[in-house]
Formats: structure tokens, C-alpha cells, sequence
DNA sequence: CGAATCTCAGAGGTACTGAAATTT
DNA sequence: CAAATTTCAGTATCTCTGAGATTC
């Protein structure tokens, strides 16, 4: 049948998220995953509200976790001129280089945990969770 | 190009699992998200080890979820005869219907999340994480 | 003044560390 | 006796709730 029971689909990714996180070796990579999330997260310069909206946590949490990044010199806050209740985000030269290490650090963990798909079936994958997710592929 | 950039998809894979957790209601469920996976991952019987492996969680952690959910009379424990150091874990009829509407109360969810996808690319979607998992879809 | 944004302190839930008991 | 499985106590980390401060 064409129509396959699709029912889960949602269990599956949060499966394979929570395998692929206790299969990140934070260590090597330099930081947390929670960082490595943010960092990410981070392209030229946003706001403190947006970012929570696209990490998908509590603008609590984003106070917290700004706080360490910043302390680690990895991003800088300033107010936004415009609106001054805003501040601006911005990832500095040392959090890309940081954030790069990383990156390379991980990609050995998406090839073991995506080890049961083709080279093809890697980026048909990608496609889609960046479709679903609204970002340009 | 065909060869797409295909660096972060753990990234993607993360996201779309936060997004599917906070969307999710729980009340309308009758359980946590937790218990919901476990109760999941229960087909007929297993060894508290192998469902440890399954879920991608600690041992330890088995046993404090076990517990919650067998006070709630959706699972029951009893000795492997064949080894008797293995717990046998099998979801009872409770359980299966308490799931069952768990399950429909999310397939709401789900369309929300997947909103962005075609039904054929759901399917797709679907296939390939399973695939990833080593599950037969 | 109400609404939005950011900040922080305290509470709650979850996961990890280490050790013990039982069985193979 | 070493290894595997389950259990539990203690600890650490993370996330959420609620309140406060600033600015529009």
C-alpha cells in the first residue's frame, strides 16, 4: 500500500534526536549541546525574543544561556536603537571559530546515526526537516 | 546543485523534537511525554535492558519510569523464568487503551508540526526515520 | 496606563553518579 | 569469582513559574 501507516512520526524524531544528543561528544566539540544549539541559532544579529522563538525555549532560559555564552566571549549583547527594550545578539569572531570546531566535531555523529542511509536519503531527509521547520533548505 | 549542503540536519532533528514536545498537550493526553514514549516502545514484552537501549536512556532511569507507570496499572513486571535476573515488561490492556488515546490526542499535534509538508512527503518523512532508527516502517 | 522585552530567584522535574542486591 | 541485570540514594543540571525593572 501506498498510503503507509504513518502513525509516530513524531516518537521517531524524538528518538533519534535523544540518540543523537547521548551520542555527542561534548568534550571534543568544546561546549554544550545547549550552546551548540544557540550558537546556530545565531546568524548576524537578532533579538533576545526571536532567538527563543526559533530555539523553541522560555525567553527565561534564553537570559541564562546568553549569560553563558557571553561569558565564554562567544556572543555580545547590545540595546537595539530602535527600541530600546530589545537587545541585539550578535555572535563574535571567536564564537564562529568556536562554533566551526564544533561543527566538524558533530559531523562524525550524524554519520553514525544516520549510518543506515544513503548519501541521497541524507539529503531528501535534510530537505524535508528544513521544509517542515519553514527555513530554506 | 543536487549535492546539497547538507551539514546540521542533528540540528534540524533537535528542533522539530523541541517544537513537538512544547506543542504537545499533556492534558489532553492523560500522561506525560515520558510516559508516552515508554509505553510506545512496549510491544508485547522486553527486558527492562533492551527498552533501556530502546528509549536511549539510563538503566537507572528505567527503573524510576517503570515504576510510575506501573502504579498507574499500565504495565506489569515480572521475572524472566529463562534468566532471572531480567525483569519481562508487557503493557496491559489499560495501557494499550490509555495509549491508544494518548496516540489520537497527538495525531493532532503532529499535522500542526508537519504542517508545512505534502501528505506524499509526511510519507517520505516518515520512511527515512525509521529507516535511520533501524525500525521496519 | 497596558503591553512588550529582558532579568532574576525559587521550585519542580529530569538525568546522571555511585553503590548494593540478585542471578548467571 | 567476574559479568549482567535491576534497584535505590544522593547529586547535579536543566526547565518552568512568578515577580520585578525598563521601555514603548
Amino acid at each position: 500500500m501506498t498510503a503507509t501507516r504513518r502513525t509516530g512520526t513524531l516518537v521517531l524524531i524524538a528518538r533519534l534526536s535523544k540518540q543523537s544528543q547521548r551520542a555527542t561528544p561534548e568534550a571534543a566539540m568544546g561546549m554544550s549541546l545547549r550552546h551548540y544549539m544557540a550558537l546556530w541559532a545565531i546568524p548576524g544579529s537578532i533579538s533576545q525574543a526571536q532567538l527563543a522563538d526559533h530555539l523553541c525555549i522560555d525567553a527565561n532560559n534564553t537570559v541564562i544561556l546568553l549569560n553563558e555564552l557571553e561569558s565564554e566571549g562567544w556572543i555580545t549583547r547590545e540595546r537595539d536603537p530602535a527600541d530600546r527594550r530589545r537587545h541585539l545578539v550578535s555572535i563574535t569572531d571567536a564564537g564562529r571559530a568556536q562554533l566551526q570546531h564544533a561543527i566538524e566535531a558533530r559531523e562524525a555523529v550524524s554519520g553514525e546515526v544516520l549510518a543506515k542511509l544513503s548519501d541521497e536519503e541524507r539529503g531528501t531527509l535534510h530537505e524535508l526537516l528544513a521544509k517542515a521547520l519553514g527555513e530554506e533548505a
